[in-house]
DNA sequence: GGCAGATCCCTTTTT
DNA sequence: GGGATCTGCC
C-alpha cells in the first residue's frame, strides 16, 4: 500500500523531533509501522534501540501483529512494543534494587489500593465512601504530577488537604512495608529515578534510541516527563496524536502536553494527516461540524476519500428496554438487507451500565455478541484467588494478598486468628506471613490455631521452593490440587454449571501463565515473578483471539472504542445526562463529552446510526430524558429522525447554536 | 461460623 | 433494578 505525501513524510522526517497531528482514520498505526520499518532498514537502527509506547494493551498487541506481518521474525528481534506502564514495570524490574524494591514486589490493582486505603483511613473517615474517593483521586494526581507525599504535604492550603497528603504519606509506607506498587507507581518511580540519576538515566538513553508514541494526547504529566527523560539532548522521536481524540482528562491526561512539546522542542516538525480513509463524506462532516464546537489549538480538517453515503439515521425509543429491542431489530432487517455479517455491527455506549439490556435483548434474539471490557477476566473472584496465592508465593510481603487467600478455602484461619496475626505483625512490624512463623505465636493464639496457621505458611515456603527451584507450571498445577480449589468452587458456586465456568477460567488462567513462562518467538520466557506482576497489567498476549474472527456483535464503552472501526456503528443513548454525561456537565466539561461523541461518530464506516430514549430507568426509577445536545448540532440535513419524534425546530437550533458559541468565547477568552 | 433476607449505594470513562 | 455488604438467626 502506498502512503500519501503527508504520511511519507511522517515516517521518513527521522532527523529530529516530530509531532504527527493524526485525525480520525487517517492512518496513523500505519505511520508508526512503517516508520519503524523505515528506521531499521533504510536509517540502521537496531530493533531492540527501538521503543514504541501505546496506552491499551490491545492497541499494543495490533501493532505487534502489524510489525510482525511487516518485517521479518529476525528483523523484529528486541524491538519494544508496550504501553507505557507495562515499559515502567520492565524499567523498574530492572532497576528494582537503586529504587530500593525486593525482586517479586506485588502489583496493586485499583481494588487492591482501595482496600488498602480504606482501612487506612478508617479513624479518618468512618467509612465515608465520598472521602475515600476524594483521596485516591488526589493521590493520583499527586502521582501523576510527580508529587511525592513530603512535597504534598508542604503544598497543602487547607487543613483537609493537609490531612489527605499525610494519609498519602502513610500510604507509600505501607505499600513500601508491602513490597508493593501501584499503576500509577510504574510511571512516577522511573521518571523520578531518571530525573535524579544520570547514570541510569544514560543507560536507558542508550538502549531507546528512538521513541515512538501513540495517543500522544492522552499523557499525562509524568508520562510525558518520561518521554523528554527518555530522549534526551538527541531528541529523537516521533509523537502521533489528535487533540480531539483526548478523553482520558478525567485520569491526568493533558492534550496541552501537545502544545508543550512545541515549546520544549523548537525545532520539532509538525506534520499533520488529514486525509480520511475510513469514513463516508457525510459521516466525516458530522464528525467535523460537531467537533468545531471546541476550541482547538491547531486547526486541521479531515477529508473523506469515500463517497458521500447513506444518511445518519436517529431511532427514536419510548424507553432504555425498546431502544435495545429497536437497535436489535433494525440491526436484524439491516443485515439481511446488506448481507453484512454481526460483526460489522458495533454498539457504543457511555457506561458499561447501559450493555445490559442490549446483552439482553441480543441473547434473546440469539444474536452471537462480544462485550469488550466490563467486568474483565482479572475481577472474576476465582482469578483474583488465584493471582493472590501467586503472589504470595512471590512477594510473602504481601498481606493484601494474603489475607485474601489464608482462608479460601476455609482451613480455619478465621476473623479471630487473622486479628491476633494482624497484631502481632503490627506490633513487630513484619508481614503477616512472617507472623505465623513468629517465635510469639504459640503464646498469642490458641495451640489449634497456631499450628493450622504454621502449617499454611509453611506450606507456602515449600510450595515456593518448588516454583522457584524447577517446574513453575508443576507447581501451578500442585497448588490448584492442593487446596482443592475445584471442590471449594463446586461448594460455593450458586450452580454446577457456575462452577464449571470458574474452573474453565481457571485453567485458563493456567493456559496463559503457561504460555508467558515458557515464552515465545516474540517474548522471552519469563519467571513466576515477572508473570504474576505483568498478569496484573493485563498484558496477556491474548492468544485466543480465534475470538476475533468469530462473527459476533460488538459492544464497548465510547472509549474502549477508540482506536477501532466497523462499518455500522449504533450510537446509543444520545440523550443529555448521558452521552453528555451529567457529572461532565456539573464540571463544565462538556468538551470532553463531546469529543467523546466525536470519537464514537468517526469510529464509522458506512454507516451511523443514534438512538435515545423518551424515559429511561435510572437507579430503579423512571426519568424523562431529553436528546442530546450534539445530536442538535449536526448537521441536521443530513440526519433522518426516525418516528414520531420531530426533528429540533429551528429555534431550538439557533439558541443551541448561540449559546455554544458564547461558550466558545468565553474559553478563547480565558 | 454460615446462610438467608434486608439494606444500601450506586453508574463515567481505564492502565 | 441489581450487586455488594450487613444483620440476625440457626
Amino acid at each position: 500500500m502506498k502512503l500519501n505525501p503527508a504520511q511519507e513524510q511522517a515516517v521518513t522526517y527521522v532527523s529530529g523531533p516530530c509531532l504527527v497531528l493524526a485525525g480520525a482514520g487517517s492512518g496513523k498505526t500505519r505511520v508508526i509501522i512503517n516508520k519503524i520499518a523505515y528506521l531499521i532498514k533504510k536509517c540502521d537502527y537496531q530493533a531492540r534501540h527501538i521503543a514504541a509506547v501505546t496506552f491499551t494493551n490491545k492497541a499494543a498487541r495490533e501493532m505487534r501483529e502489524r510489525i510482525a506481518q511487516s518485517l521479518g521474525k529476525g528483523e523484529a528481534r528486541g524491538l519494544r512494543i508496550s504501553t507505557f506502564h507495562t515499559l515502567g514495570l520492565d524499567i523498574i524490574r530492572r532497576e528494582h534494587k537503586i529504587l530500593g524494591l525486593k525482586p517479586g514486589f506485588s502489583l496493586f490493582d485499583d481494588q487492591d489500593s482501595l482496600a488498602l486505603l480504606k482501612e487506612l483511613t478508617e479513624d479518618e473517615y468512618d467509612g465515608d465512601k465520598d472521602l475515600l474517593q476524594q483521596l485516591i483521586r488526589r493521590i493520583s494526581d499527586w502521582k501523576n504530577d510527580l508529587i511525592t507525599p513530603d512535597k504534598a504535604i508542604g503544598l497543602a492550603q487547607d487543613p483537609a488537604e493537609r490531612e489527605q497528603a499525610e494519609l498519602y504519606g502513610r500510604y507509600r509506607e505501607h505499600m513500601i512495608a508491602y513490597n508493593a506498587l501501584d499503576f500509577d507507581d510504574l510511571i512516577m518511580l522511573p521518571t523520578l529515578l531518571f530525573a535524579t540519576n544520570q547514570e541510569v538515566r544514560e543507560r536507558w538513553q542508550n538502549r531507546i534510541r528512538y521513541l515512538l508514541v501513540d495517543e500522544y494526547q492522552d499523557t499525562n504529566t509524568s508520562q510525558y516527563q518520561l518521554v523528554k527523560l527518555l530522549v534526551g539532548e538527541r531528541a529523537r522521536f516521533t509523537v502521533v496524536g489528535d487533540d480531539d481524540q483526548s478523553i482520558y482528562s478525567w485520569r491526568g491526561a493533558k492534550p496541552q502536553n501537545l502544545v508543550l512539546l512545541g515549546k520544549d522542542f523548537p525545532q520539532l516538525q509538525l506534520i499533520k494527516l488529514e486525509e480520511n480513509y475510513r469514513s463516508s463524506g457525510r459521516i466525516l462532516k458530522a464528525a467535523n461540524i460537531l467537533i468545531a464546537n471546541n476550541p482547538h489549538v491547531y486547526d486541521k480538517t479531515l477529508r473523506s476519500n469515500l463517497s458521500y453515503g447513506e444518511s445518519i439515521k436517529v431511532i427514536s425509543a419510548n424507553n432504555d428496554e425498546h431502544e435495545a429491542e429497536r437497535v436489535v431489530a433494525t440491526l436484524i432487517r439491516h443485515k439481511f438487507m446488506n448481507h453484512a455479517k454481526y460483526k460489522d455491527y458495533a454498539i457504543l455506549y457511555r457506561g458499561n451500565h447501559q450493555s445490559r439490556l442490549f446483552e439482553k435483548a441480543l441473547m434473546t434474539n440469539r444474536i452471537p455478541y462480544k462485550i469488550s471490557g466490563g467486568t474483565s477476566f482479572f475481577s472474576r473472584a476465582e482469578i483474583k484467588d488465584i493471582m493472590a496465592y501467586l503472589r504470595v508465593l512471590v512477594n510473602p510481603e504481601d498481606d493484601n494478598a494474603f489475607l485474601r487467600i489464608c482462608n479460601v478455602p476455609k482451613r480455619g484461619m478465621g476473623p479471630a486468628t487473622l486479628e491476633k496475626v494482624g497484631h502481632l505483625a503490627n506490633r513487630k512490624n513484619i508481614s503477616m506471613f512472617a507472623a505465623c512463623f513468629d517465635s510469639e505465636i504459640e503464646q498469642r493464639l490458641p495451640p489449634q490455631a497456631a499450628e493450622t496457621a504454621m502449617v499454611f505458611a509453611r506450606w507456602l515456603v515449600e510450595l515456593g521452593d518448588r516454583a522457584e527451584r524447577g517446574d513453575t507450571i508443576a507447581a501451578l498445577r500442585d497448588l490448584v490440587r492442593e487446596i482443592n480449589y475445584e471442590d471449594f468452587l463446586y461448594d460455593t458456586s450458586p450452580s454446577p454449571k457456575a462452577a464449571e465456568m470458574r474452573m474453565k477460567n481457571v485453567s485458563e488462567l493456567y493456559k496463559w501463565i503457561t504460555a508467558m513462562v515458557e515464552g515465545d518467538e516474540l517474548e522471552d520466557p519469563m519467571t513466576l515473578k515477572e508473570v504474576v506482576t505483568r498478569l496484573t497489567l493485563r498484558d496477556m498476549m491474548e492468544r485466543n483471539n480465534e475470538d476475533e474472527e468469530l462473527d459476533q456483535v460488538q459492544m464497548m464503552t465510547l472509549h474502549a472504542s477508540k482506536g477501532l472501526e466497523f462499518p455500522y456503528v449504533f450510537l446509543v443513548g444520545a440523550e443529555e445526562g448521558l452521552l453528555p454525561h451529567q457529572s461532565s456537565l456539573d464540571e463544565g466539561n462538556v468538551e470532553e463529552e463531546r469529543r467523546l461523541a466525536y470519537v464514537g461518530i468517526t469510529r464509522a464506516q458506512q454507516e451511523l446510526m443514534f438512538t435515545l430514549c423518551k424515559e429511561r430507568r435510572q437507579y430503579g426509577e423512571l426519568n424523562r430524558c431529553e436528546p442530546s445536545r450534539f445530536l442538535l448540532e449536526l448537521p441536521q440535513d443530513d440526519l433522518e429522525w426516525e418516528e414520531r419524534k420531530a426533528p429540533p425546530t429551528a429555534q431550538e437550533r439557533n439558541t443551541k447554536g448561540k449559546t455554544n458559541i458564547a461558550a466558545l468565547r468565553a474559553m478563547l477568552n480565558k
